[in-house]
DNA sequence: TCATATTGATAGTATTACTACTATTTTTGC
DNA sequence: GCAAAAATAGTAGTAATACTATCAATATGA
């Protein structure tokens, strides 16, 4: 992994949380420890109450913080969208062909994170599992509309959009390239959660990953 | 409609509930409010207590019928794919041309419900949001393989299965048939979503819906 | 060292998600 | 038309959740 990714910052809309979390120890520790209650138990299980005897912290002191769970998955997840975005424009920046552009993009978005980066404080290949199995909850709210005015899904957007003008860039005669991004994004996460328990669903196997899947798609329905 | 439509019911596996609610007008009662304060509250700020209030009755008389929210929102979704699956063989069984009725399926598996048939408590207009916005709950939870192996979701396994079988049809040579068919249903939904919540994320919109999409996706992606 | 920020500790509230038990009403079967 | 059974209502209670508020202790830094 190159070097700038090692130090590089994820920035998150600030409204997201009441205090930065990277700005303490005790923030470190709610994020790292976070992911891995909220892996053990999921989402619906987690609670700040059981975060806190875990760090040996207290409710309050972790609800300085965040809000409540659901701003704390958002900022976990803006995190993730942000370093995948990271990752995807550094392994494509320099790739002039666009056929080979796309499917590097699709590489990246759609693959398993297999190995922790070790950068910081996040456990990424954790991380991964929970946006895999939690992060349509995220935004199938009653509040989507105010937290989205808010910006509090922008990273996932402009991931999306990257996506989608890597699409037009191959085939400018695509009518639905945000749609397919779309596709790209959401479905993959899905295709790794049917991958794990509803295996008769799809093909993917630890043999063919959905990264498989979403190129061949790629290769077969775009004109070049 | 046809009239055999008006008339079906439809088979939900026993151990999702605890009392059949088709079997008395309590029942039909929690299933018929129980879909609308679903869709105006959200389910996760639905509760028993909420609905037994709304249908002047009593929340232990609601936990007769169901064990918990969950298991609800479970016996709704499987009841809306079960009525899908009736539809969808309704109106693609005597339609011999494999390309035809594959893209007869899609309309019906991806398109919006416009209007409440009205044959019975249910309202499917309602019950079709619900599914849009809540579906993905009911199986991203830490229980999912034992649900899955009770069999909660074997009416979705088997909407996907028809289609898969359906798509091969079209072309036997495609790879993917199953993640397609897990792709065209449950990237629907999320259209859906996007159409009214991402509108930026999607080309989707009144003039065109998701089916639209979808059913260019196949004709462009399948050899034929 | 004084002020400020940070964290910890404790307590308290309203709501949720139930379980248990009893009472009453309705249905049905003879 | 009556008794038994089934269905529903009513009440109460518990443990956990999702917070808020207050104050004390400690560390930091100017």
């Amino acid at each position: 992994m190159d070097a700038l990714l090692k130090n590089l910052k994820i920035s998150i809309n600030e409204s997201i949380f009441l205090k930065d979390p990277e700005s303490s120890d005790l923030g470190k520790r709610i994020v790292t420890y976070g992911i891995i209650l909220i892996n053990d138990l999921g989402f619906d299980n987690f609670t700040f109450k059981k975060l806190a005897a875990h760090i040996e912290s207290t409710e309050s002191s972790i609800y300085r913080y965040f809000e409540n769970k659901h701003k704390f998955l958002i900022y976990l997840t803006s995190w993730y969208w942000g370093w995948k975005e990271y990752q995807l424009v550094f392994a494509t920046n320099n790739i002039t062909d666009p056929v080979e552009k796309l499917l590097k993009a699709i590489e990246i978005a759609t693959r398993e994170v297999e190995e922790d980066q070790s950068f910081n404080h996040i456990n990424e290949v954790i991380l991964n599992k929970i946006v895999i199995n939690e992060y349509s909850k995220s935004y199938l709210t009653k509040e989507v509309d105010d937290e989205n005015k808010e910006g509090y899904f922008a990273i996932y957007k402009r991931l999306s959009n990257r996506i989608r003008k890597m699409i037009s860039d191959v085939d400018p005669t695509y009518p639905y390239p945000a749609s397919l991004a779309s596709t790209i994004l959401a479905d993959s996460l899905h295709h790794h959660f049917l991958k794990n328990h509803f295996s008769s669903l799809t093909e993917c196997d630890d043999q063919t990953p959905p990264s498989h899947y979403f190129k061949h798609l790629i290769l077969n329905l775009l004109k070049f």
